[in-house]
RNA sequence: GGGCGGAUAGCUCAGCUGGGAGAGCGCAGCCCUUACAAGGCUGAUGCCACAGGUUCGAUCCCUGUUCCGCCUACCA
């Protein structure tokens, strides 16, 4: 039998105990046959990452289901991994090379990646030994990362049917491109924030000089891209320009002035001018009058040719204040005033996005979100909380293609080929010698000579197929290339047999392997034991933040490729807050590391709090005041773990298997767990996890440890040795229970425990979750004649100011003899509970002069106070309960006496109300005699 | 602009089928009682944002208002 030290030490402890799950195995599924399955995927933490508070929270919630669910008996599987992080992962790796001013491009694609990998082998394992940290109980050995075989295959065998399907293609549109990251962004990818600009104010000549007309504009440097100006058409002011030509500031060109409901006759001038190349909106009118479209901003932020001589090459920022300065010095420029409107950003690096029109490949998902919302309609798929569906309908409704292709290296490169030998299908716009693969210029291998042009143009130059391959970067496909979708990689064109075949180089948004995470992990395509045991999962748990990114498109794919939802339930957490409400952020410097709170709290007391802050539908606040609240919580668990196993030692470890037998105070705490235990598990079946947490919390804490263990401790001390026996044994029982019963929530701790009471053989791991059996209300009710006599004669006695260290005498008349005979019963407890030499409990008890008296259910407590009873006091004490109590009585006489509450209200709440009424008034007149008799007294 | 959520004790928040509001922390008083001072006992504190409505009865349901968050679209 162990000892337990003074005080908890969790650091001591944790990682010990953690070894010994992971080694045994206790985290592998159980494979039993007649079991039902249990199975959460995690979503894959960035590979990148380090463990936040999101991250704490969610593997938390996650951990504690997986242990409940496991306990229960199920078949559990908690599924492990990381992901790759396509654009984040590229630009942490590509940030260390340039603190050895190398770049990506430098080196080629091949090495980068290479050195990508070394960077995943040496790093990528940081965020999986911080979940170990936290105890989340994951299945180390089926790990996965989005990038490994398994998953390509996966990812490929997705591309490649949904090609085969027609549901991807490319389009040339108008995208969110990032000049930094140098890669298209889906919509979701782009942050929009409110910033502080200034509105522009332009005047545009008409073309025969008979006037002008001043637009309005935040962004200048693009009027030289400019194909249109549009006004209202029932705009008065500007009905006769509408068809005139307008000369273009700065350019010459002549531009039409085109009507468009579209325009907002509100808004600036009422006039805006159209840029078709980089604004969305503009992008509309542009089609719907049949305007051109003039890209004057290229793919790194710069001007190209088409914005003139004058401003090819200069950045786009600089080129708006070369632009404002020379409409100044042509006296065009009206004026300018601030202008606050939101701009949207890289989610990654934070540059300004550029909308671009490039060639981009899409997902056509408009029939697979329609069977998306459908599932969740009919159930299959249940959000928690039911909030978060309506956000879920709305964006599904609204879906437009997804944009899966991304200009950048690290990720799965697109299994499609082109061949430059072959002519293209439908012909250029041109039909001429246009090649229609594009390089960006970079440097020869022998560092002189630029490599720029179409792959012809290179060809003609004397380069080979592989030097073009190796050293330029392609920049564009037009869509008149035919691609060739392979499962395989192709080595020569199908059609023409040239082995001068190019793949395209762009690579899928990182959220479309995970969106394929729930069947791939679990071994797709192939047909694996785990897919037909967990597929589909039971449940997910997650962030709000990524419902879009990332479940709504599980949920797509899971029903195009499973045939079935990827999961039943989602669980929707909160967000954590710091303690003032505000994001935590590195820039705000309010980051709480949770490694930081393991570490001066303990893994189980950061879990604890983090589990108790998780209400529904609510943002989290942390505050670190309340983890330090739960510290004391683990604290006092093992102190009275300690208090039970100190009686054990000496009592023998025959006591604490001797058979239950129960007296009144040990019935009723085994009817009390077993109602702690009931609301545990409605609560988690409900994934209401905050709930579960204050009833373990309160039952541990203020019903076993304040209660039972204080009304124990005669029986322990004393020299009954039955009694001694009885009561040790079910001590030893509620605290296994109890322990059971947390470990899902604090792992270690209570494993710790464990172990010491057993012998160092068998893992609380093992042990099986309790169900509730039927409550003891018999018992219940009995002892609250023995609890509230304590509370009372706490209360007198706190009240009355009453030395601690003096015994007291205590007169107790009761209703009847069963009453008296309970307290009989327990006098020895509650004795020692009030510190009491005496204590008379009888129907026939009479009141000693000279007592404080209180009135409870069924009985009224005396206490001779005489000499140290202020006799005023005492009354005005009376007096002001009494005036409560006839404030309630007033309350209940006036409902009682309106007969349509008697009519109308449920039959179990008028007699609870009649009830409560006649007991109020039972003690209001014993209130009254008491004080009658002490101003008796008094006078 | 559209949508969602919040407003309850000094602070942070529970309160899920409408029946006179709870916890933790904090505060005040007493106590180092042999599990625990990281503790025990006792106590104080609430126009449940505001105004209407529905109802026998509203913190809870409905409408409006104010103030805070968040999401989403657009902002030329």
């Amino acid at each position: 039998m162990n000892e337990l030290n003074k005080s908890y030490e969790p650091s001591q402890i944790e990682d010990k105990w953690y070894e010994l799950w992971e080694n045994s195995g206790y985290f592998k599924p159980s494979k039993k046959a007649d079991q039902d399955s249990f199975c959460i995927v995690i979503p894959p933490p960035n590979v990148t990452g380090s463990l936040h508070m999101g991250h704490a929270l969610n593997a938390t919630l996650q951990d504690i289901l997986t242990r409940w669910k496991r306990m229960l008996g199920y078949n559990t599987l908690w599924l492990p991994g990381t992901d790759h992080a396509g654009i984040a992962t590229q630009n942490v790796v590509e940030r260390e090379l340039a603190k050895q001013k190398i770049s990506r491009h430098s080196i080629g694609r091949d090495a980068f990646i290479q050195k990508i990998w070394e960077w995943k082998s040496e790093y990528g394992s940081r965020i999986t030994h911080q979940l170990k940290k936290m105890g989340a109980s994951c299945d180390w050995s089926r790990e996965r990362f989005t990038l490994d075989e398994g998953l390509s295959d996966a990812v490929r065998e997705v591309f490649v049917q949904l090609y085969e399907e027609g549901l991807i293609y490319r389009d040339n549109r108008l995208i969110n491109w990032c000049p930094r990251c140098h890669t298209a962004l889906s919509d979701l990818e782009v942050e929009y924030e409110d910033t502080e600009g200034r509105i522009y104010y332009i005047q545009y000549p008409l073309s025969d000089s008979s006037g002008y007309l001043t637009v309005a504009t935040t962004r200048p440097e693009t009027m030289l891209g400019d194909t249109a100006v549009a006004v209202n058409p029932d705009d008065s002011r500007y009905k006769k320009f509408i068809g005139k030509d307008l000369k273009l500031p700065l350019s010459g060109r002549l531009i039409p002035v085109v009507a468009d409901d579209a325009v907002d006759q509100e808004f600036g001038t009422g006039a805006v001018k159209v840029t078709p190349a980089h604004d969305f909106n503009d992008e509309a009118i542009g089609k719907r009058h049949g305007l051109p479209s003039l890209q004057v901003i290229s793919e790194d932020g710069k001007m190209t040719a088409e914005a003139g001589k004058r401003y090819a090459g200069l950045d786009r920022y600089e080129c708006r204040r070369l632009v404002l300065n020379d409409l100044k010095e042509l006296t065009l420029l009206e004026g300018d005033r601030k202008h606050l409107h939101s701009v949207g950003h890289c989610y990654r690096c934070k540059t300004t996005i550029e909308p671009l029109q490039t060639i981009q490949w899409y997902v056509d998902v408009s029939a697979m979100s329609k069977e998306a919302i459908t599932a969740v309609k009919d159930r299959k798929i249940t959000i928690v909380p039911e909030s978060w569906e309506n956000n879920y309908y709305g964006w599904m409704n609204n879906i437009k293609d997804w944009c899966i292709s991304r200009q950048i290296w690290w990720g799965h490169q697109i299994p499609v080929w082109y061949c430059p030998s072959c002519k293209s299908e439908h012909g250029s716009d041109q039909g001429d010698m246009i090649d229609h693969i594009f390089f960006e210029p970079v440097s020869t291998p022998d560092g002189t000579m630029l490599v720029t042009g179409t792959y012809s143009g290179l060809r003609a130059k004397g380069l080979t197929h592989e030097q073009i391959i190796n050293n330029s970067k392609i920049i564009r496909v037009s869509r008149d290339v035919k691609p060739r979708c392979s499962r395989t990689n192709i080595t020569e064109c199908p059609d023409c047999g040239s082995k001068d075949i190019i793949r395209d180089p762009d690579v899928l948004d990182t959220w479309f392997s995970s969106a394929l995470w729930p069947f791939s992990t679990l071994g797709w395509p192939k047909d694996t034991d785990d897919l037909r045991s967990f597929y589909p999962t039971s449940v997910l748990i997650t962030g709000f933040d990524i419902l879009f990114f990332w479940v709504a498109r599980m949920i797509m794919m899971g029903l195009k490729f499973k045939k079935e939802v990827p999961f039943k339930d989602v669980y929707i957490h909160a967000l954590v807050r710091d303690s003032h409400g505000q994001k935590m952020s590195k820039s705000r410097g309010n980051v709480v590391d949770p490694l930081d709170m393991i570490a001066r709290f303990g893994a189980d007391a950061f879990r604890f709090s983090l589990v108790a802050f998780a209400a529904q539908g609510r943002d989290i606040r942390f505050s670190e005041e309340r983890v330090e609240g739960y510290r004391h919580f683990i604290n006092k668990i093992w102190n009275a773990s300690k208090f039970i196993l100190g009686n054990l030692n000496n009592a023998g470890y025959e006591c604490a298997a001797a058979p239950l037998n129960p007296d009144l105070p040990g019935r009723w705490i085994i009817s009390r767990f077993n109602a702690a235990i009931e609301d545990v598990n409605r609560y988690l079946e409900a994934y209401r996890f905050n709930e579960a947490a204050s009833s373990i919390y309160q039952f541990v804490w203020h019903e076993f440890c304040d209660w039972y263990i204080e009304l124990s401790k005669p029986a322990m001390y004393g020299d009954d040795p039955e009694l001694k026996k009885n009561t040790l044994s079910c001590l030893v029982r509620i605290l296994k229970g109890s322990l059971i019963m947390l470990h899902p929530f604090t792992p270690f701790v209570t494993e710790e425990i464990w172990h010491a009471l057993q012998g160092s053989t068998g893992s609380i791991m093992l042990q099986r979750y309790p169900m509730a059996e039927s409550r003891d209300l018999d018992a219940e009710s009995a002892m609250e004649y023995v609890l509230s006599t304590v509370s009372g004669i706490r209360s007198l006695r706190g009240e009355l100011n009453i030395a601690p260290s003096a015994e007291l005498e205590v007169y107790i008349k009761t209703a009847d003899d069963n009453v008296a005979s309970i307290l009989n019963e327990n006098m020895a407890a509650i004795k020692k509970m009030v510190k009491a030499s005496e204590i008379i409990a009888s129907v026939g008890t009479t009141k000693p002069s000279g007592s404080a008296v209180c009135v409870q259910k069924d009985m009224e407590i005396y206490l001779p106070v005489e000499g140290l009873l202020d006799i005023k006091t005492e009354v005005g004490r009376l007096q002001k309960e009494r005036e409560k109590i006839e404030e309630s009585i007033e309350f209940l006489t006036k409902k009682l006496s309106n007969e349509k509450f008697i009519n109308s209200a449920p039959k179990a709440v008028v007699d609870k109300d009649r009830a409560r009424f006649e007991e109020l008034k039972e003690k209001s007149d014993k209130v009254s005699e008491n004080i009658m008799l002490l101003e008796k007294i008094g006078s």
